[in-house]
DNA sequence: CCCCGTATTGATAATCACTATCAAGTAGCT
DNA sequence: AGCTACTTGATAGTGATTATCAATACGGGG
């Protein structure tokens, strides 16, 4: 555990949810200037591996989600972008899978865009 | 509806479901030698808009699936990385959705992660 | 069938996001 | 403090996507 790690992990932890790459790099480099950018890629790398963060499928850029553990799916706001975690879950049961198209599932990623309270009250 | 719209098109429509614009850029030049990769990307970007391919998430984002019209979700294969479309759907109903987050739903994305039938007989 | 305004194209350059490299620095154990 | 292995920062490199712009093709009206 380095300065620089807990530094991108800071940064991680203070800001919104969602966040790429280069806005992680600006913003813990105002607590780390010497950080280098290389180091935030790897420290992501490290993170998406341990799943502390995941990619966020249907974003156009390289766009990483903060995640809290267990499994969880994601409502992303489509007016203002933000994403906000639901314990909520569906998926097609794996016996009707297995029967309707002989695939065995083992995992599944759902994202359901809307629109978020604060949206809908503005 | 130009000739290279028609190259690209028919690209997609012959080959496997899952592809990248590269991937498409060469194939489409067989039948149109002056294609450039420039017209491939705006193919792409108009297929994407009107929904007839989707990027595919999960991969190393640039990916894109050909998609048939309607509600479905994708069965993506961990071990060949084949694309098979289902409409099998589950999700959350938009009542719990409201009821536990003020989230108000217009659309999902589900993909289920597995073994296609292929590669669970090898 | 030809003309013409408009949308599309191809080549190239420019811009990104990300990865590889490597010498120098640091963490953490002893 | 000393040692070793891992980490870092700067830079260059790679590959994908986007912007630019002059040349070209499309398709409706005459």
């Amino acid at each position: 555990m380095t300065r620089q790690r807990r530094a991108v992990l800071e940064a991680i932890r203070r800001g919104p949810r969602s966040f790429t790459a280069t806005e992680l790099y600006d913003r813990a480099r105002r607590r780390e200037p010497t950080l280098g950018l290389a180091t935030v890629y790897r420290t992501i790398e490290l993170l998406r591996r341990s799943d502390a963060i995941r990619p966020l499928a249907g974003s156009a850029r390289a766009e990483y989600v903060r995640c809290s553990a267990g499994h969880h799916h994601h409502l992303i706001c489509l007016s203002c972008g933000s994403v906000e975690e639901t314990d909520l879950c569906a998926a097609p049961p794996a016996a009707e899978l297995r029967r309707r198209h002989g695939f065995t599932p083992a995992s599944h990623e759902l994202d359901v865009f809307g629109t978020c309270a604060d949206c809908r009250a503005a």
